[in-house]
DNA sequence: GTCTATAGGCGGATAGAC
DNA sequence: GTCTATCCGCCTATAGAC
């Protein structure tokens, strides 16, 4: 049984994820024409519905994919053995990493997602409650364990992912910064925001990726 | 001489733009037609046309005056006489307060700037840049007085509005949280988040807005 | 699995009467 | 200052040949 989605060359299905994903970041969902997209791909309009029934399900295909891909690295950290501060300071920093990596796809769940069909939403919605909810658990924990400042935990994980989010739009790759510094940078003040102690603990724990 | 904008009555214009405004945040920029704006207004297509001559000038007129609003009351608070963290905290709680208190068009600035067209954009940036620069400043002198840790002021400067700004997607009004506390909450986290030594001292300087 | 052709509607914007 | 009527291009999506 060979599996063709890890491997090397990629199908068209995932080609044209791929450009829909870049387009849907840099124009919009709705400033994306399915003909700029068959152009991006080079192949005709009419190609692009045999391998998706609607732009929809393709803006769909394209969140899902990121969700199932990141959630378990998050719940992995999340539920490891480390103090509340060091599995935050991970989980924010993947996060951050990862939003910068694959800013395309993560910029279409974070930014695009809104533009879902009723249909495809109320999934979505769910499954990026259970995401956050990952965070905000350790927030709590860290509170309970008087690691962070006694505070609510919904708002601290609002400001938090809110800020780690906030790379997508402002992140420049010709910029000054490097994505691993700007990802631990970011994680740190997450962190000491919450009133965190010993930030410097907190980041040896780092994730390279 | 009677000033019209600042008195009761709205004109046509203005109840265009504010309609504009909420089809914007709600729908995005390239999700609202200038029928269903026509339709939200009461009036038809082709009148819109004689208050703005496009869709892209309505647009461009509402980012202006959010902008036009804003800036000179943070910039009142940046170049006060208080110390750094009082001033950014002060800032900071300004500009989250104004995000939910208006947050159609200050949705439409930080979110639908980005389909303004390449002439509007040239604008947009440079008042942009002066807006972000005043936070940065502040910030700057703090690190240099000492009352905050050491660290890329550029980076810090895009996490703490990256954070603040958040709450424009984040917040729901029927939710738990009033406006006031959360601008609170976020000022507090993000003060702390720069390493300020005395988080209550700078709440004490609180807008009351 | 890709193509040509086309349906059928909606997009922004304009002309010109009242 | 608002209307009706209209231009024309682009939109998503489908039909059906190869």
């Amino acid at each position: 049984m060979i599996n063709r989605e890890s491997a090397q060359e990629p199908g068209t299905a995932e080609r044209i994820r791929d450009s829909a994903a870049t387009l849907f970041r840099q124009k919009g969902f709705n400033g994306t024409s399915m003909q700029a997209l068959a152009t991006a791909v080079g192949i005709t309009k009419s190609s692009l519905y045999h391998h998706y029934p609607s732009k929809q399900a393709l803006l769909a295909e394209i969140i899902e994919v990121t969700m199932s891909r990141v959630t378990p690295l998050v719940r992995e950290i999340a539920q490891s053995d480390l103090p509340a501060t060091g599995r935050l300071h991970r989980a924010l920093t993947l996060h951050t990493v990862e939003s910068i990596r694959e800013r395309d796809y993560v910029a279409c769940f974070s930014e695009e997602s809104r533009y879902l069909s009723p249909t495809f939403m109320e999934t979505h919605r769910k499954k990026k409650g259970e995401y956050e909810s990952l965070f905000q658990k350790v927030i709590e924990e860290g509170i309970d364990r008087g690691e962070f400042l006694e505070q609510d935990s919904g708002l601290a994980t609002m400001a938090l992912l809110g800020m780690c989010d906030s790379v997508i739009r402002r992140y420049r790759p010709t910029g000054e910064y490097a994505p691993d510094e700007i990802a631990a940078t970011f994680a740190d003040t997450a962190v000491r925001g919450l009133g965190a102690r010993d930030t410097e603990r907190a980041a040896a724990g780092e994730v390279t990726r």
